[in-house]
DNA sequence: ATTGACCCATAAACTAGTTTAAGAAATCAG
DNA sequence: CTGATTTCTTAAACTAGTTTATGGGTCAAT
């Protein structure tokens, strides 16, 4: 059954009736992703609450010279939305895009609504959820202010260590608000001082 | 009444019966701060939701070398507190102080789980609120990784045009990343180019 | 009126990070 | 297996932002 590794991270939470189960399962879908395929792209609706159950996703900006940044990246158990696109259905400035061959689990927001309304506890739930995104982006906005590249890097990688390995330096990099070429100096500096 | 301005801005989101008003009035408790008076100082545990009725306070952090560096503003109407601190009921590394003699509601924790249990809606209503928080975060982490810090200057004028001015330059460089100085630096180029 | 704390401005020397360019190494589609 | 594309590294010249120091203005407290 497609929708359970939804079920079991909504467990991690708090405990479902089976009927309530049957009713997420209602109403989601399941949808691989290729690599360098697009979930989502500037100017467009964001229609999906994205739950990442394989891979990795990365939500990124371009500037005004037509640059790419990495806003976040979303991997296995994790979700990914253009919030204010989704609630508001209007277009927005984000582009999702898998960085390796991923599957996800999408919510539609009429689906989601409807979730809300007859399991009350999604509400909570979804509070948590992004209060706990809330906090590790605030932690994230305290690094960039007050933090070198190395820093970040170095912190970057303690949190998430897997995706130090899994991709490649230049999403790094961009995700740190770096150059590849400033992130591959830090790295000969790291190796130098081990 | 004290809670007038708490329940009015609940009502912007959702309408309250008498009861539930009153429940809300029976938790929660008032509370003036002086300028330069601490709400929270780094090592404490957060013990309390705070809402802004008048006044403005800054959260900020501490780096390794001593300095302090400002996280974000909270004014009229807007709640702050250090979330994760106040969860887990856990020392935080936050520091929250009045800019301006500022008057403020609070929630204990046990008294919000109490309302959240009593009143659903607000575990939707907190939801909503902690979204466009998110929202918010999230383009100021977007600007971080993509901006000079003039753009990040006028953004900042721009989404709180009254703090600009309400607020000392050394607390904005603080909430800038960039030091006073520079700042300084930016604000007469803009001058001279008008 | 006077002191002291705080805030802002200016300028010179410095440092962290970018840009450009060019080559080596790894990855991928056919 | 091979050519093509992407990724990583190095280095030199450059730019954005910091540091240090100095001086002036404002305002609350004595």
């Amino acid at each position: 059954m497609q929708a359970k590794p939804l079920i079991q991270h909504f467990e991690t939470y708090l405990p479902f009736e089976v009927e309530e189960k049957q009713l997420i399962h209602e109403r989601i879908s399941f949808r691989k992703v290729k690599r360098r395929e697009h979930l989502l792209r500037t100017v467009e609706i964001c229609r999906h609450y994205t739950f990442v159950v394989k891979g990795v996703l990365r939500m990124y900006g371009i500037d005004g010279n037509g640059k790419e940044h990495n806003i976040l990246f979303a991997s296995e158990n994790e979700w990914l939305s253009d919030i204010s696109s989704f609630h508001a259905t209007q277009p927005g400035e984000s582009n999702i895009q898998a960085l390796e061959p991923t599957e996800v689990i999408q919510i539609e927001q009429q689906d989601l609504y409807y979730l809300y309304i007859n399991i009350p506890k999604l509400d909570r739930i979804f509070k948590v959820i992004t209060e706990e995104k809330y906090v590790e982006l605030q932690n994230r906005v305290f690094q960039s202010i007050s933090s070198t590249a190395q820093e970040r890097y170095l912190y970057f990688l303690s949190k998430y260590p897997s995706l130090g390995s899994r991709l490649p330096n230049t999403q790094i990099a961009s995700y740190l608000g770096i150059t590849p070429e400033f992130l591959s100096m830090i790295r000969k500096e790291l190796v130098a001082k081990k």
